[in-house]
DNA sequence: GAGATATTAGCACGACCGTTCGTGCTTTTT
DNA sequence: AAAAAGCACGAACGGTCGTGCTAATATCTC
């Protein structure tokens, strides 16, 4: 089964397979692209092949069915979202304002389309999100780890005293994503910016009225 | 243009074209069922024809262009999201109640899967925001039409003396939306329905908190 | 009744889909 | 130097897609 070699399984000097993932990694940088506009069915290996001057049969063979591709693709997806969101604020100490930092580096990272289609997974789980399958399945995982990191920064944030300890976090880790998330189309749709600000006031709104001290530090510029 | 009969023009008492809109409504039904799982994409002629036992040049026929189907759907969709949110509250007088029992009858209908791929605005606005065209136009349309509905009644709760004159309307409306948008894929992803529960509370928390009088009877039972 | 009109069926078309197969070519292993 | 491994290729497969034609079938007007 040549599609369990996409990821994983380093340390090998072969050329061959240096190649074969070199290829591997072309055709996924322009089916996230692909995906993040029109959904992950709209990947067709024609066009991938068509569009990269390759064979139709040589990227099938590197994936070993279309649902492998889509899944590569989101794993890829993974690794990109991973990097533009979470690698700016990785170095942040714990509380508040590492809570800030990440909402703002989520509006970045829509704002700046890192995917030409926007936000990759807004468009994909709301494509998968009724039909059940191995896409359903990775997409759902992917969810749950993106809330779990939200949330956690949330609770280290009521940690450090920041935020009331009554604060619930889950109901503000719910309510930051949702302000996130609706900026997204709201802005693709009408090739508008202005939702990402509305999204960053609501966002530090919700922060500042589960705060210990409404007008603390963190919210300083 | 035979498509151009979709909607309008009643008073013909015409056995054919009765017969013909018939057939076309039989068609949109199953349309949006598909569309709100799999997207306007996967509306396929021949699958549609197929499942209802007609001819594909028949269903092509009552539409003209698969474009002109995709927007009848769109068209078939809108008016059974107002009905389903809208009535419901159609007859409420101006107030802040009005804008709570709205965003209720919202959750109500993504959770009674009135359609069965959840909101189908949700679905169907990822699939297109990102490609320009009639679709993405009429799409955009609707959304305003939405917003604006959403924003006009927190501008009579604040005319009603019930949000506070200061509270920004446009922000209420977007916070609120988004806090139901983003209930309905979490609650699809993972077949579970507690994220209507939490943004229901964070929905009149937010209320709570542009409200003139946070304990007021607005918010009891 | 006859004739006009609108909806449906039947069929064929070119294009694209995912997939399979056999075959070179290059690199690694022995 | 010989053998094995892995990538990419071109050709072909059965299917489905949207979309045109033409004929058959209902319904209306007279």
């Amino acid at each position: 089964m040549a599609g369990s070699t996409t990821d994983g399984r380093a340390s090998t000097t072969d050329g061959r397979v240096l190649r074969g993932e070199e290829t591997r990694r072309t055709v996924l940088r322009r089916a996230v692209g692909i995906a993040s506009v029109e959904g992950l069915d709209a990947l067709s290996i024609g066009r991938l092949a068509t569009d990269l001057g390759l064979s139709k049969s040589g990227v099938f063979a590197g994936f070993g069915s279309k649902e492998e591709l889509q899944l590569a693709t989101v794993r890829a997806a993974r690794r990109i979202f991973a990097d533009a969101v979470l690698g700016p604020v990785r170095e942040e100490p714990p509380g508040l304002r590492k809570v800030r930092l990440l909402c703002e580096s989520w509006l970045a990272y829509s704002r700046a389309r890192v995917f030409p289609g926007g936000c990759f997974f807004y468009e994909v789980n709301a494509e998968y999100d009724a039909r059940p399958g191995p896409l359903r399945d990775v997409l759902a995982a992917n969810w749950r780890e993106w809330h779990a990191t939200v949330l956690g920064l949330v609770a280290e944030a009521i940690g450090t005293g920041e935020l009331r300890p009554d604060a619930d976090p889950e109901d503000i880790a719910f309510t930051l994503i949702a302000l996130l998330e609706n900026a997204n189309p709201q802005a693709l749709l009408f090739d508008d910016d202005t939702p990402y600000d509305r999204a960053h006031r609501a966002v530090l709104r919700r922060l500042r009225s589960d705060a210990t001290d409404p007008d603390g530090p963190a919210f300083a510029p």
